[in-house]
DNA sequence: TCCAAGTTTAGAACAATTCCAATTCGCATC
DNA sequence: GATGCGAATTGGAATTGTTCTAAACTTGGA
């Protein structure tokens, strides 16, 4: 766990200088609050976790943080209609499972040859970079 | 053409009033719009088209046609990112094959099996209404 | 014919995000 | 340490896409 924290650390400091980018007091923090709690809040939600820890951080900072972040590959957007855009730490290739009874979204892994095969489907003139899978429904408590 | 068109109107009528609303002459010429240039239009790109035939339309009128014909259920929405939402009448199971490069969206078919499939991946405790897949890339133009 | 409910309309309001211009910061060099 | 310069942050204004509101209009049925 340490050891992790301290790889994101490592992790973001190095992949911002690879960008040309620094690694500031800001920055770190919006990425240590999504590591910390891997809800997929959105911004107005990441600004309201950090601001206990940095009163003086601005909300217009949070949506550069967040932006830089997603430009440097350390986090992703998901986005749902046309609600708020939410911010997920998590990168391995995988779909999300928005609850629609609740609004919560749950990372769901998929098969990295079924994404393949997803790909293969398409027309022969269409390329695609990336995929995009959302599930819609409800999910069940369970113990 | 014209048997298709009336077919079209009666099916508008039909599962409008299913819902207890009414066929008017704005819903009809949105919702003929949208067969007519089947190439995802935004709210806005409906409210020029329509406004050549009905100047009169307005654009909030044009919202809320589109936002009936989603509850009939005659017409889909389709959003990527946080850009405008578009709108697409066809009703088949399909993906979305989103060009980066000219921003238009193309349908694509995928096999039934192959969506339940997909639904099947899920944890059990997980239970899926929709799925919806979008595919990002570039698409050759071929002759 | 008249009424009530459904529909349309223009413009105001709204929410999420981006832009802007003015500080402030942090590293490199002296 | 002081200094300078580009990068980053900040608060507030602006923008965008959409929804709301209240008044006027339309329609089908008693």
């Amino acid at each position: 766990m340490i050891a992790q924290a301290t790889n994101s650390s490592e992790g973001l400091a190095q992949k911002l200088s690879d960008s040309g980018l620094r690694a500031t007091p800001q920055r770190e923090l919006v990425y240590r609050s999504l590591l910390q709690q891997r809800d997929h809040p959105t911004a107005e939600e990441v600004f309201a976790r950090v601001k206990t820890e940095m009163p003086t951080i601005s909300l217009a900072t949070v949506y550069n943080c967040l932006e830089t972040l997603v430009q440097c590959r350390l986090i992703r957007q998901v986005n749902h209609e046309r609600s708020s855009t939410r911010y997920c730490p998590n990168l391995r290739p995988h779909a999300h499972f928005h609850d629609e009874q609740t609004g919560e979204i749950h990372d769901v892994d998929l098969p990295a040859p079924f994404l393949d095969q997803l790909k293969s489907m398409l027309p022969t003139n269409f390329h695609a970079s990336a995929v995009e899978i959302t599930f819609l429904g409800k999910s069940e408590k369970n113990s």
